[in-house]
DNA sequence: AAATAAACTAAACAAACGTTTGATTTAATC
DNA sequence: GATTAAATCAAACGTTTGTTTAGTTTATTT
């Protein structure tokens, strides 16, 4: 065997965790996919709740710094990064991150159950990704944003983009019915200059008067 | 009693399938909420399922109907509205519908979970309310859109105004957890002109050249 | 008022659930 | 090579699951 048991409960569990979320699945379909005994999570894990969190602390968070990383890389070989290489940078990052399109839309998925419904994972998750990164992102975007907004407001705007960049990840099948267009490495291409292009314009534009 | 026995299930298990997910809740926890016995689940609704279906059909896709049905109203008060007006009607229809705040909520939560993971109740709803509401609000956004877009581009941009008004809506714990502000009224009309100015912008620019 | 249908209920069903146990195998240490 | 520790296993545990059954109550119809 190469490798370990454990990692490969962690490999069927986030699987099947992002899928069918956490009661969706038992612990029987996860060791039958890890190809081991049911009492495998029990006895690395603790339980079941343990082995959801081990996903977070152990592969989420990992990924996650992977893909900053990816980011920060490639912002840090412009010399002087402009808005919409910023942006464009970020959509990528997450839409073409350098992992493979299953890992990709697994990692999102899960994101977005705690999104939806925090457990304990999203403290997790918040501390040790989320947080950093918006904070250096909000840094790094402040000076192309409308002048005269509180920091709170600032966020707004980067999480407006975000929110598209999720959006557009996870509703698929919603947008396989508008559109009629497979989800196909072109289409995603599509996407990330339809997100650029809508997101430079918002964020540039100055404040709407009521 | 005043309600029947199938309302009090319809209510109790559109709350529980929003907060927890279907398989997060038992049809025990439903009928007991409900203040009835197990098996009148079975008896009126089939199965499980069958219940899960019925709150899509005589739930989710009438008060949908509703939410357009304010949209179009306030539409249509403006002799000629323009793409603010239309965003904001729009944000503001979905953040502020003629709904409590916890059945708003419960409404996206479950529209989210079927666009996150399509179950069979996804075809009733996109073909009963997505499709026709998307076709009507490209209509009407048309002309205020960048020219020279196909059809499909096109719904990208109400998919981007779509997704944040969505996000915004889930995503409270973390954007609470980003800002530190509550999530009350006051808030949320920010959110809204917050949305309202990203989002012309972000429509009305021009084509970012590659 | 008798007869028929609809609505509801208590009790039980088999199946699946997460977890525990105790034994066995594999790996590491001495 | 014996001893100890770690890892894995089959089997069973007590609960909870969705659903069914058979009986009772309530409402409607004739």
């Amino acid at each position: 065997m190469e490798t370990t048991t454990k990692d490969r409960i962690l490999d069927a569990a986030e699987e099947l965790f992002a899928e069918k979320g956490f009661d969706g699945v038992s612990v029987r379909e996860i060791t039958a996919r890890a190809g081991c005994n049911v009492a495998a999570v029990n006895y690395h894990f603790g339980n079941k709740k343990g082995l959801y969190l081990a996903v977070f602390r152990e592969r989420m968070a990992e990924r996650a710094r992977k893909v900053q990383e990816a980011f920060w890389k490639e912002i840090e070989n412009e010399s002087e990064p402009d808005a919409e290489k910023i942006i464009r940078t970020l959509a990528r990052s997450f839409l073409k991150s350098p992992f493979s399109e299953k890992e990709r839309l697994l990692h999102h998925k899960l994101i977005a159950r705690e999104t939806n419904r925090p457990t304990e994972a999203f403290e997790i998750f918040y501390s040790e990704v989320v947080n950093p990164f918006f904070s250096a992102l909000l840094k790094l975007l402040a000076p192309y944003l409308p002048e005269g907004l509180s920091e709170q407001e600032k966020m707004l705007y980067v999480i407006s983009i975000i929110s598209q960049v999720m959006h557009f990840n996870l509703a698929r099948t919603m947008l396989t019915h508008l559109t009629g267009k497979r989800f196909d490495s072109p289409f995603i291409d599509s996407l990330i200059e339809h997100i650029v292009s809508f997101s430079l314009n918002g964020l540039s534009g100055r404040i709407i008067k009521k």
